[in-house]
RNA sequence: GUCCCUGUAGCUCAGAUGGAUAGAGCAUUUGCCUUCUAAGCAAAGGGUCGGCUGUUCGAAUCAGCCCAGGGACGCCA
């Protein structure tokens, strides 16, 4: 919020709370300020008077009049100094505020000022959050799905240390239990093949390629060896694969700050001390052999099993002490990145946490939708279950890193996800990160190739075009941008954002020459284009997309 | 059957806490490279915002009910 912004709110918040008798009726929340599309409608805009009709029991346009009257009492003069050169009441009762030329130019400077930490919030000081994302078992290949929840979940981790936030990125580890023993019989079984000794391949078994590669790595370990360990093959088969999984997050620019075994989570006795303490309560009983939760207490459709009839536990048992961990971390927000097929799986572990008395709502569970792939108009067909997917590797040679990440954020993280391979390889114009890092690297080179020329604030008021000002007050936007990504927990906001702003510059690129004979005036746009530069670097380093200097 | 997501221009989609004549890109038509990257810019056409009812000063946005498409609903993880 920029101060012209909080100038104005100030203004009109006392404003409206004396001709409200007083006090700001309780169901105007407060005094929101927008920039509105239509330039003849100011530089600022508030809905304040329609908000308080219903109140004050008076139409919005006569209460408008009477706070712009209320505001006028400052004195013209004192407005003037302040930056607001009119204030216009328009239709239903919108009060628009026109700065002056100067305050824009202030307001410019001190963007510049600012440098590299323009955007940066301070909402999150002194707040932990942790983003639990990916987390996908050590059974196969991250695949397609996994990564739009690596690059979701990696912005708005970086998205929320921008905001000031400590984040910590945790990656849940599925490093036991029924999956891991049919991983390691799928690679025994495919390893007996290799020897020439047939065996059936287990039901359930996996059935993707890279299991005849880590047969084969064992068979030249072994000289192929019948007599292995059984539990050779399971330790084999995921240390190969995390090593796999670790890489591809790495070159796809994700790097986590812990790994939570579930190993290591069973044996701490954490399991049992949360049953503990829902048994106290009296959420578990006993049903047919087995234990069940009584998560209908809490609004989900029926009880869930924690301890099946054989003893084993079910998924859902450690997944309750791990996030009693979670909310025992002192999180002021628990955020969980899943899978489509886990979204019946939310009201399970809210019950639980509700039961064991924590704060539900502190706990964020966003759906990371499914991804469809597109090749020549027509989706590429998955199924996990033949082993036959496309993985995060393949679209990451295909396309790049950088338009992989970005197109992943393209639509809003619950959506479903059409991700057009032609398109996110393309290096035309339709293709909006090449849009997006075109306009960067313009103004790079142009920065370059004007070696020479200084940045010098004071002869900012040159930039006196419509176009200069429709950038400046696109660029006073991006912290707005980035509250509103923090607040919705939704980085595709943030895309639109800069292809708005590229666009913008791209368009007075083509206006406007920035380098020119005239030093002064050369300085001045040199500057502006800089600040421009700088929220590019910004928002594309948020998403994980990198801002090259030339391209 | 229950739950989640989607339905906006010919196509792919934006639309931030409900706001002022609903916006981009592609495609179509037409202009702009002797000058900072034409991977770009400018202009034009194109819409019952799936439908109906309601809440509101005001609805693409919120609520209810329909219609259509995708997905999830295990003592799997």
């Amino acid at each position: 919020m920029t101060k012209i912004e909080n100038f104005i709110i100030d203004l009109v918040k006392s404003s409206a709370e004396k001709i409200s008798s007083g006090a700001f009726p309780e169901e105007v929340s407060g005094v929101y300020l927008e920039i509105p599309k239509e330039k003849k409608f100011g530089d600022f805009s508030t809905n304040i008077a329609m908000r308080l009709t219903k109140a004050l029991r008076k139409p919005p346009y006569e209460l408008a009049g009477t706070i712009v009257d209320e505001i006028n009492k400052t004195g013209k003069e004192a407005l003037l100094e302040s930056g607001i050169e009119g204030i216009r009441i328009e239709k239903p009762g919108f009060i628009n505020f026109y700065i002056s030329h100067r305050v824009a130019i202030d307001t410019l400077s001190g963007i510049i000022e600012e440098g590299l930490k323009y955007g940066r919030l301070s909402l999150g000081k002194g707040k932990k959050v942790q983003v639990e994302f990916v987390s996908a078992n050590p059974t196969g290949p991250l695949t397609v799905a996994h990564g739009r929840q690596a690059a979701v979940g990696d912005s708005l981790a970086r998205i929320l240390e921008f905001c000031g936030y400590e984040v910590v990125r945790e990656y849940y580890l599925n490093d036991e239990g029924v999956q891991m023993g049919i991983l390691g019989e799928s690679v025994k079984s495919r390893y007996l093949e290799s020897i020439g000794d047939k065996k059936d391949f287990p039901e359930n078994g996996y059935k993707g390629g890279y299991i005849y590669d880590i047969a084969g790595e064992i068979r030249d370990l072994h000289k192929g060896s019948a007599a292995i360990e059984d539990n050779f093959f399971v330790e084999y088969a995921y240390k190969w694969l995390m090593k796999k999984i670790e890489k591809d997050l790495e070159d796809f620019g994700v790097a986590f700050d812990v790994w939570y075994s579930q190993k290591k989570l069973s044996k701490s006795g954490k399991i049992e001390k949360a049953f503990d303490i829902l048994r106290k309560k009296g959420f578990l009983y006993e049903k047919d052999g087995a234990t069940w939760f009584k998560s209908t207490e809490f609004g989900d459709d029926k009880d869930r099993v924690v301890i099946k009839n054989d003893g084993t536990l079910t998924y859902l048992s450690p997944d309750i002490a791990y996030h009693k961990e979670k909310f025992e971390k002192g999180y002021s927000r628990i955020i969980n990145i899943w899978g489509p097929d886990h979204h019946g799986y939310i009201k399970r572990i809210k019950a639980a946490c509700q039961a064991l008395g924590f704060d539900k709502d502190a706990l964020f569970i966003l759906i990371s939708q499914l991804v469809t792939l597109y090749r020549d108009k027509k989706p590429v067909r998955m199924s996990t279950r033949e082993g036959d997917f496309i993985t995060l590797r393949q679209v990451m040679d295909e396309v790049g890193k950088d338009a992989t990440r970005f197109f992943f954020m393209m639509r809003r993280t619950d959506s479903h996800l059409d991700f057009d391979l032609e398109l996110a390889k393309s290096k035309t114009m339709e293709n909006p990160v090449f849009y997006i890092q075109y306009a960067h690297a313009r103004i790079s080179s142009i920065v370059k190739f004007s070696d020479g020329a200084k940045v010098d604030l004071k002869n900012l008021h040159l930039l006196d075009k419509d176009e200069e000002r429709d950038i400046i007050k696109e660029l006073m936007r991006f912290p707005k941008i980035i509250e509103s990504s923090e607040r919705n927990l939704e980085p595709h906001v943030l895309l639109s954002y800069l292809q708005d702003l590229a666009g913008l510059f791209h368009s007075y690129y083509n206006s406007h020459r920035i380098v020119t004979d005239d030093k002064i005036l050369t300085a001045a746009r040199l500057a502006m284009a800089g600040a421009v530069r700088t929220a590019l670097y910004n928002g594309l380093t948020l998403l994980g997309v990198s801002a090259p200097e030339k391209m």
